[in-house]
DNA sequence: TAGATTGTTAATCGATTAACAATC
DNA sequence: TAGATTGTTAATCGATTAACAATC
């Protein structure tokens, strides 16, 4: 009873703003390690990274990591207390489906192995693709999917198909047994039976940014 | 004074969840408009965008469109109002800057033009690649950047070189007066003089990505 | 010891959600 | 008219930030 009611505890507790802030500390620290530094206060990691002390502290425990006054944090305990909590440490195997430019990019991205994601192989609609390896990964035919899925228990799909398969794709992935899908085809995906969506949707970041670059020249003219 | 006043209130007054809701909205209503469809209630639209009434009429809200009741609002009316608000009327001319795989995958994708962002050329670090034609757009040396930013008067800068390069690029673009960065690169870069910059963190999509997938997998062992 | 830094509890802030009057 | 739907004001919720005691 105990560690079910502490799972539903950690299920709510995660914001995910923390979530997204672990791989920045990650990654900083990772370097700090590299110029043999071992310790650091929560205050050096703010200042650095152009964050608040009080953030960082907080975004640290969430890890399960402690520090010490005076002293700071162990780099190499928070490096590793974020990998564990992030569930780097074993890493999913994924398929990718949609071998087209975006497609290629997601595979010769370096680092999503030290991530804890590992992309087994690719998948394509066009028979001229079967066949071709792309990064070091072979692309197959579309209809192998499924049973490929099926048969390696892989949990992890990728989809950059173009949005007007993206759904059906989704459907194939989902059907045979895919427990989290992320999608970077422009269009939202319709979960079922409790899979995991995560939508990279570029328009909305690209909203975000031409709206801040359109409020920071209207102020210009405001106050010259 | 009255509009200072307001754009104060307008710079701040906008969270960033509704401005990344606002290209979904329009993807879907775009949709609905070739079914001829020409008015929808906000019931309707959260109903199938899976969201609730009350924040999708909170979302119309900022845009300044207006609906009437028991009518709902008007379809082409909400377009035109979250293009105008997020200026997608007059579209802003960008470079890109690292023409490796992901950025052959930025450049081909299709839709950025219509969302205001027209990607004018690419600049790459490897002579080999220069004068090449990419998805339509040439490919220059990266030495012509930072003279063709102040020649052309180009306000975005799209960033997709290697992690290492990534804000040396940046401070290039920003001395030549770049005004915003979409940074790909999965290193955090450090604005100067009020540069807006976007950083779009994979590792970041990827760990809030996997941590929901560990969770529930260990849900599931828990209640089976 | 003195002071810096953590851990923890409380306050603030902003986004989401609820409630309800106005209105077509 | 009656009822659905908007617009607006208030309540809630969760993340961020502040305050301060504990401690190395």
């Amino acid at each position: 009873m105990e560690s079910k009611d502490e799972k539903i505890k950690i299920v709510r507790g995660i914001p995910e703003p923390t979530l997204r802030r672990l791989p920045v500390y990650h990654q900083y620290l990772r370097e700090l390690e590299q110029k043999k530094v071992f310790f650091i206060s929560c205050t050096a990691i703010a200042a650095d990274l152009k964050l608040i002390p009080i953030q960082v502290r907080k975004d640290i425990e969430m890890t399960g990591v402690v520090g010490r006054p005076k002293i700071g944090y162990s780099v190499k305990q928070i490096i590793d207390g974020i990998e564990e909590f992030l569930g780097w440490k074993k890493s999913s195997e994924a398929f990718l489906a949609g071998a087209g430019s975006l497609g290629a990019a997601i595979l010769g991205y370096q680092g999503f192995k030290e991530y804890g994601l590992d992309i087994l192989a690719a998948f394509d609609n066009n028979p001229a693709k079967a066949g071709t390896i792309i990064h070091g990964r072979k692309v197959y035919a579309m209809e192998k999917l499924p049973d490929l899925i099926r048969r390696m228990k892989v949990k992890i799909g990728i989809i950059t198909v173009p949005a007007v398969s993206a759904q059906k794709t989704a459907d194939i992935m989902m059907d045979a047994g895919i427990s989290a899908i992320w999608n970077f085809a422009p269009v939202k995906i319709s979960p079922f039976g409790g899979v995991i969506i995560q939508n990279e949707n570029l328009a909305a970041s690209l909203a975000v940014l031409s709206k801040k670059l359109k409020v920071m020249q209207a102020a210009e003219n405001i106050r010259p």
